[in-house]
RNA sequence: GGCUCCGUGGCCAAGUGGCUAAGGCAACGGAUUGCAAAUCCGUCAUCGUCGGUUCGACUCCGACCGGAGCCUCCA
């Protein structure tokens, strides 16, 4: 079964071919770096990591671009509210952002490109589209010519009769055309600016996009990626410069992801709100509930920092995996907490497997393709069958327009095989018997090749290494100790007591036939 | 007003024109355990409402109800 991708440009899935056979270019919106980021922003990059990670497991070379925009009106404001230079604040949130990405174990994006870096190249097509004709000057600004382009709308499936219909927003005096958007803005003092044919100035905010995807990767890309709400007008503007421009088609699959919702966190807002009505009063007031129902909105969105220290990334991770990337997600501590107890089943089993084998789960060496993925057969034959079918649908599951949502389905399921494998053939009581270890090792590198293309039980979850923690161990390897020798004693009632006194401390204890395991939580 | 999208068990969430409608969390029963924990086995849905198309729809079409996004330089 070939890889099906849905393409927001038809609204189908359509059979995956690239430009070029074997290779995949990608290019995703990045973040204007004015503000730390928060868990919205964080959506895109897990998705579009995992969609790389899948189309490298599928033998295919990607190379993938995320831009970053240093330029623009909220970080010039912002800069100046906190007195910083745009510069400054700009490579502050850079930084800030490549910290997140790293924390959510993100480390496909092969390129950053700056926008302050491609102005050159901006300039260069706006020059040619104005030689074109699809684009005029006005009073050191340049503007898009959206009528000149005849297939103008065709990404967000709106027609410039109905824009002109619905629009509110002022019109600036000389354009042709309200939906005319500006490629180049003339700078007022104080601002960043260049100089260009049109004068001092900066670029507008589509343009970017289309400089740095046409200089990195092409006239054509593969995949075109973003949050739903950059679809209109970005996108349609991105996609209507850069067509116009080259005479090509820009990307061959654009891909939008669903937006985040808060719930909880944010405060949720709205229900039992009219839907939005003529009078200017009701539509502030929707307006407002809307705002203030929206993550990026949101004055009480908490920065994924403050999130990392609620719950483990990797939880967050897997969360927002477990839904596909077309539906929006409800982010709530409820939800990620529901995950993380999801999780803790697969490190129990790493832990059990570990105790097995006397090999970390963590260390299991997966094959980097699907091509190259170990053949699973062997006795007992229906659990060797059982892996085939798992595998098989973990990828049509993944070969569907990437459904994580039914890959981490099968992830649990094999879970269960692997658990039910253990306990059948009591791996765990009878060490002695080492015959079934290679089948279990098996099943067990095969959940750490599937998982791995989701980007998460790649590495052993450092502990933290403080000087505590050594004091812990070496304590609770004490109380340990006497507890069993007062269970030996039959002293049950100072046993539990311990027990009991440890759970309400949140410490688990776990008695095995040969010793007792305890953690946290 | 225009343009998109969604509505599956207590909660989260895959999926399909006809086969037992995945999986997770929670709950309940059982195995195991000194008792627990962990693990295993089992139980737990007719798919928003009403019509239509069809031999047959939860899946296609229509209406309605409910929810979300965009149209206003948010990923």
């Amino acid at each position: 079964m070939p890889l099906r991708v849905y393409n927001t440009l038809s609204r189908q899935k359509e059979d995956f071919q690239t430009v070029e056979p074997g290779k995949v270019s990608m290019y995703l919106c990045g973040p204007t770096v004015y503000k730390p980021a928060h868990i919205g922003h964080m959506v895109g990059p897990v998705i579009f990591d995992t969609i790389k990670r899948y189309l490298s497991y599928s033998g295919y070379k990607v190379t993938w671009v995320v831009n970053i925009t240093d330029v623009d009106d909220k970080l010039i404001n912002r800069a100046n509210e906190k007195g910083m230079t745009v510069e400054a604040l700009a490579k502050q949130m850079t930084q800030d952002y490549f910290d997140n990405l790293a924390t959510m174990a993100v480390d496909g994006i092969d390129h950053f490109p700056y926008a302050t870096q491609h102005i050159k190249e901006m300039q260069d097509i706006i020059a040619t589209l104005i030689e074109k004709g699809f684009a005029y000057p006005l009073d050191g600004d340049v503007y898009f010519n959206c009528t000149k382009d005849e297939d103008y709308g065709k990404l967000s499936g709106r027609s410039l009769e109905q824009m002109l219909a619905g629009t509110r927003a002022e019109t600036h005096g000389g354009k042709r055309h309200p939906a005319d958007f500006a490629l180049w803005k003339g700078s007022k003092p104080g601002e960043p600016a260049w100089e260009s044919p049109w004068g001092m100035g900066r670029p507008g905010w589509h343009i970017e996009c289309s400089a740095m995807a046409k200089k990195i990767l092409g006239d054509s890309i593969d995949i075109h990626g973003g949050g739903l709400d950059l679809m209109f007008p970005h996108h349609e503007n991105e996609l209507a410069q850069s067509e116009s421009c080259t005479g090509k088609p820009f990307a061959r699959y654009w891909m939008h992801n669903g937006l985040m919702q808060a719930s909880g966190a944010a405060g949720k807002v709205g229900g039992g709100h009219d839907k939005l009505g003529d009078k200017a009063a009701d539509l502030t007031a929707a307006k407002e509930a809307q705002e203030a129902n929206k993550l990026a909105g949101s004055k009480g969105a908490a920065s994924v920092k403050e999130l990392f220290a609620k719950h483990d990334p990797e939880t967050i991770r897997f969360f927002l995996l477990a839904t596909h990337y077309r539906s929006p997600i409800d982010f709530s501590d409820e939800g990620i907490t529901n995950t993380g107890k999801a999780l803790d089943g697969f490190y129990r089993l790493f832990e059990t497997y570990e105790r097995i084998s006397g090999q970390s789960f963590y260390t299991l060496k997966i094959a980097p393709t699907r091509a190259s993925s170990a053949a699973l057969t062997g006795t007992p034959a229906e659990y060797f069958q059982a892996l085939n079918d798992l595998r098989q649908r973990y990828l049509e599951s993944m070969d569907d327009d990437f459904n994580t949502g039914g890959a981490v389905g099968v992830l649990f399921e094999l879970r269960k095989t692997l658990n039910s494998f253990i306990t059948d053939h009591k791996l765990e009581t009878t060490p002695t018997d080492k015959s079934l270890l290679p089948a279990l090792t098996a099943g067990m590198t095969l959940l750490k090749e599937l998982s791995s293309i989701l980007g998460v039980f790649r590495e052993a979850k450092q502990k933290a290494a403080s000087a505590d923690d050594g004091l812990l161990d070496g304590l609770m390897q004490l109380v340990i100790q006497i507890r069993a020798d007062a269970r030996k004693n039959k002293n049950f009632a100072v046993a539990d007591l311990i027990r009991n006194k440890l759970n309400e401390l949140k410490i688990t204890l776990e008695d095995r036939t040969d010793q007792t395991l305890w953690r946290r939580g």
